[in-house]
RNA sequence: CGGGGCGUGGCGCAGCCUGGUUUAGCGCGCUUGCUUUGGGAGCAAGAGGUCGUCGGUUCAAAUCCGACCGCCCCGACCA
């Protein structure tokens, strides 16, 4: 892509009362724009890596025999009635009425949807289990966003249904899922904590959520120092240590009778409830959670399937959701300096940016832009008429993982310099050998 | 929903307290010309504003008062 024609616009500054380094960055590098509250438009930068993270995603959903669909996000009031939510949700559920007077919803999630689809077509023990997701917007009326795509009303989101026999099946399925998640969050760049939680609204009784630590984030985890204990604050257990330094160390699973559910706060004294050593509290961002659902939906709906006896029995179900929109922030708080964001390469918008730094040399990057696009590179060509240090500045704060330098050095030494966003490493290829070399850096 | 704050060219802000000498200003960005060009260049000349909306007070309102709308921050709640 020649920079001179992409829509995009960078700026010094972001408004003052934008606190997270991510939402800061996000403006200033002209990924996302706002529209309203919590409401968002990502311009064709942030839709880049918005997009490189579905792929990931979907790469890993389908890896793991996930079918994708798409289900309506408008969606009418009654299934929300017969599975109670009408009532439960608040607020939060938009509702809306059309020409007929008909209440409608913009879908906040697809429980309901899902399991009246299921309903028709898992009909017999034969056909499960079966795992389905989507990749869709969603809308929760929330009473407030904040932090940008951290918490918006409008959003993306992975949510995965599956749908077993028993619970056996439901344990592999949810062994799996939890693999795919791992994958799904390492391949983006991320640090995570799986952590145990509460499932809320949704719904069911076993649930881990994959947090990754962040300042920004909105839910506070403790986490033990030595055994990698990790909870979250509201679900997490502490043991109050009587005499001091005990134990150190793991101990793996321990009877633990002083064992309590942890008040708002630990004090010094409360110790990790598995090996004794100090508790940390820390700020995480959810971005990925597991919900075993049970039969809430299934019995409520009525989706029942015939097993091997030939009695009818409600589908266990379990949900499995990632917030797409989020992970992009989520990234940049992990991976910026004071120059801006520093993309992981499998998502970043583009592999490289083809620098030229002098009228001389602006010819000759064009060649080598052309070649690297001709290798399948998602690259780059930075072929506006203005100064080197600005294009640099750009793509800096655009966090391109690679600058191909094309200048002085060019003219005096026959070379091309590309330069590392991560640690600023300068490496100087040989024109001749520039193609090979390059793809090696991939 | 409770508490706090903000709405002024495309973006970021000042001006408001103490109404009129302000033709509504500054920085960034934008346009044109010349000089520049390896880390957000310089000079010169320009374009661009119903000061959120409606109403009130006043000889006079960006400025004071009221209502409304929108947005942000803290809390409770949530991917």
């Amino acid at each position: 892509m020649r920079l001179s024609r992409y829509l995009f616009s960078t700026t010094k500054e972001a408004p003052a009362e934008t606190e997270f380094v991510s939402h800061r960055l996000m403006l200033r590098a002209g990924l996302i724009k706002q529209v309203t509250s919590g409401i968002y438009s990502f311009l064709p930068l942030g839709f880049r890596v918005l997009d490189k993270v579905v792929s990931v995603v979907r790469d890993e959903m389908n890896a793991v025999g996930a079918q994708e669909f798409l289900l309506p996000f408008v969606q009418p009031a009654e299934l929300w009635k017969i599975s109670g939510r009408w009532d439960e949700y608040g607020e939060e559920l938009l509702r809306f009425q059309d020409r007929k007077g008909n209440w409608l919803v913009l879908s906040p999630t697809h429980e309901e949807i899902v399991t009246d689809l299921a309903k028709e077509i898992l009909t017999s023990y034969r056909r499960l289990p079966v795992v389905v997701y989507q990749i869709q917007i969603k809308f929760r009326d929330e009473l407030r966003p904040r932090g940008g795509i951290i918490r918006s009303r409008e959003f993306l989101m992975k949510d995965a249904y599956s749908f077993c026999k028993d619970e056996a099946q439901m344990k592999e399925i949810y062994q799996e899922m939890r693999g795919a998640y791992e994958r799904i969050f390492t391949r983006c760049g991320l640090e995570y904590k799986l952590v145990e939680a509460e499932s809320g609204l949704i719904g069911g009784d076993i649930s881990h959520e994959f947090i990754t630590p962040a300042s920004a984030g909105e839910d506070k985890i403790v986490e033990c120092e030595s055994c990698g204990y990790c909870s979250k604050l509201e679900k997490a257990n502490s043991v109050v240590e009587e005499n001091e330094g005990v134990s150190e160390g793991c101990l793996g699973e321990v009877e633990t009778p002083n064992t309590k559910p942890m008040e708002s706060l630990i004090s010094p004294k409360d110790k990790c409830s598995v090996c004794h050593a100090p508790l940390r509290i820390k700020r995480g961002l959810e971005v990925g959670h597991l919900f075993h659902l049970g039969y809430k939906y299934s019995s409520k709906l009525g989706a029942l399937f015939s097993n091997e006896e030939g009695e009818k029995n409600p589908l266990l179900m379990g949900c499995y959701g990632v917030g797409i929109s989020r992970i992009p922030a989520a990234i940049i708080e992990q991976n910026n300096d004071e120059d801006g964001i520093i993309w992981p390469k499998e998502v970043a918008p583009f592999k490289a940016v083809v620098i030229p730094t002098s009228e001389q040399t602006f010819d000759f990057s064009e060649k080598v832009y052309q070649e690297l696009k001709g290798n399948s590179i998602d690259v780059l060509w930075d072929d506006r008429d203005t100064s080197a240090g600005v294009k640099f500045k750009d793509s800096d704060l655009m966090g391109i993982p690679l600058k191909v330098i094309i200048g002085r050095t060019f003219l005096k030494e026959g070379k091309i310099e590309v330069k590392k966003r991560k640690n600023g490493e300068l490496i100087k290829i040989d024109k001749g050998e520039f193609i090979q070399q390059f793809m090696g850096l991939m």
